[in-house]
DNA sequence: ATGGTTAATGTAAACGGTTGCATAAACAAT
DNA sequence: ATTGTTTATGCAACCGTTTACATTAACCAT
């Protein structure tokens, strides 16, 4: 591969007129200038990044830490990030950490630290003390979308009001017995928070409060599936079934589905994110959206714009489809 | 950030023998390896990556360019290629090259090139003439998954007979009157093959070939709709509908609860790919399995190996559900 | 004691770009 | 003609690691 000394012979100059005339700083001849582009394409010069990044201590490169890619609200994410950074003319450092997973995490950071990445966002990771004192220790800005993380900045929407809102939604359409589903009440962020929301809805509107209206679960659509069984075999039944995820929500549509029970004349069912699951199960899910384009694309533009703005909520909006 | 100079300072030693140290290359004495990685502990030290490149003249760093993470399968992909790296101890720099879209992709080749990758991993990525000469100029090993690239190495599945055994199964379970559906005719890759072993397969099975039967689409939940509803409209209802994809197989079972149609008493439908989605439609799609995962592991071995097999073909195999 | 090995470490030159400072040439202003 | 200013380019150091080669010290065998 060519180096900038190998133009700089040819054009009978020293690298650093090409070094400027490459990186467009000024201080040359237009004649040397157009004559330093010729010799560059022709030897089709590719710069080694590797070496500008030395002398510049940065890396043009922004670390994106996700637990996998399977979870379904990833890809907008990933898209309008890699969107956003493609017109900044930066590029994506792409890693997994897992699911709880300290260890993996911390390799995680310790990658992007190394690689001297521009700053990190991380999507629904939640980091353990030992990460976070290392995250802190390499001064590595943060921006974590969808939870948030102490003395970093969050993109995020405002649960406890999200939940609140698509239970009220609910209730507005004249379902009296809902049910929450595949939350998970020791998660901080979002379990906890959408079960208080989902309780203050139904407070507020004078219904009766029952815990076993309350089925716990990751946001899988296994966990949706179960607790559509839980709530729809026995005595009780709900008429409407509010979901941590639209995955979840799917799993509530399929078991309804088995058994033959209609959707929305005899449950309704709400889900959450808005994700590609939303549009194109039968019947189609009214979902709470999360704004997933818009949050990545402010993450990639508060890392180049070195905000340090703390905790952001961005709004969320009730899809209405076919499922309520 | 410190760097082996500050070690070296401390360990009253000089570089290189830090760097050996770290590098684990031998040639140093047990005390001071013991005392050099005990400082470089306490001074937090993490190798800068870009020096090491430099010098290394690659970067531990692999290509993946995709359309965009949206695509379906996009995921199963990157996630298995993700984990395959990491036990690798290679890194995923990821860039999408949009649809049909030359100058991107051109970018995105430009990008590794500079980076120094190991090896590209391209997904459903077609290569203009352009964009080729320049890969081939760069010499970095491409791994093409999904379809191939000429003198490149590809892992696809065998289209054709994946599409004559999807039809034959239908054939098999007694349809007779079938269709396919979102596939491009022009697409030499994948959507002419597959039109070529479906329609080898109903000569075979002695039924009549009617060119109305090919509905002509993108993969898309939508290219799946409108297909069903041109086919099932008409006079001449197919009694069964291979898609070529399970979102375009969505489509369609969209469509059939929308119209009461049921499914598969009806209409068959089957899908193609495996996606995530397959699983939680309903009723829950029979469908033609890639296995993405494997591919994605075997790009990354293959990168890391040298490997320069060219064509490989990955079995497929068809998962019996619901929609058959 | 002498020479030969071996092990541990040092020396210095790379890797490819960037950049502050110096220099030279060209030009303008007195 | 002299001085000052601007423009174009060169010089050389530096970014942090790696590594071939040189050096030193220690040990062993004669």
């Amino acid at each position: 591969m060519a180096t900038i000394k190998d133009i700089a012979k040819q054009a009978g100059v020293t690298p650093s007129t090409v070094s400027r005339v490459l990186n467009n700083t000024g201080g040359y001849n237009d004649k040397t200038k157009a004559k330093i582009e010729a010799i560059a394409k022709s030897l089709h010069y590719q710069k080694n990044e590797a070496a500008s990044n030395l002398v510049a201590k940065t890396s043009n490169l922004i670390g994106v830490i996700i637990t996998d890619s399977k979870t379904s609200f990833a890809a907008p994410i990933i898209d309008s990030v890699e969107d956003t950074a493609y017109t900044n003319g930066v590029r994506i450092l792409l890693a997994h950490c897992g699911l709880n997973n300290p260890k993996r995490l911390r390799f995680c950071l310790d990658l992007m630290a190394g690689q001297k990445v521009n700053g990190i966002i991380s999507v629904a990771v939640q980091f353990d003390d030992d990460s976070l004192d290392y995250l802190n220790f390499t001064k590595l800005p943060l921006i974590s979308l969808n939870v948030t993380v102490p003395h970093h900045t969050s993109v995020t929407i405002d649960d406890v009001r999200a939940a609140y809102d698509g239970t009220s939604f609910l209730i507005d359409h004249g379902y009296q017995k809902t049910a929450l589903v595949a939350v998970d009440r020791n998660d901080p962020q979002t379990g906890s928070k959408r079960i208080t929301g989902y309780q203050n809805a139904i407070q507020d509107a004078g219904l009766p409060l029952a815990s076993s209206n309350i089925v716990e679960g990751d946001f899988s659509f296994e966990a949706g599936l179960k607790a559509a069984e839980k709530l729809l075999t026995g005595d009780h039944r709900p008429d409407a079934i509010f979901a941590a995820s639209d995955d979840a929500a799917a799993g509530v549509l399929s078991y309804a589905y088995e058994h033959n029970i209609k959707v929305p004349a005899e449950l309704a069912v709400l889900g959450f994110d808005d994700s590609h699951v939303a549009k194109i199960v039968t019947p189609a899910l009214t979902t709470v959206k999360q704004p997933f384009s818009e949050m990545g694309r402010m993450a990639v533009e508060k890392i180049m714009a070195h905000s340090t703005t703390k905790n952001i909520m961005v709004p969320y909006q009730i899809m209405e489809r076919q499922s309520v």
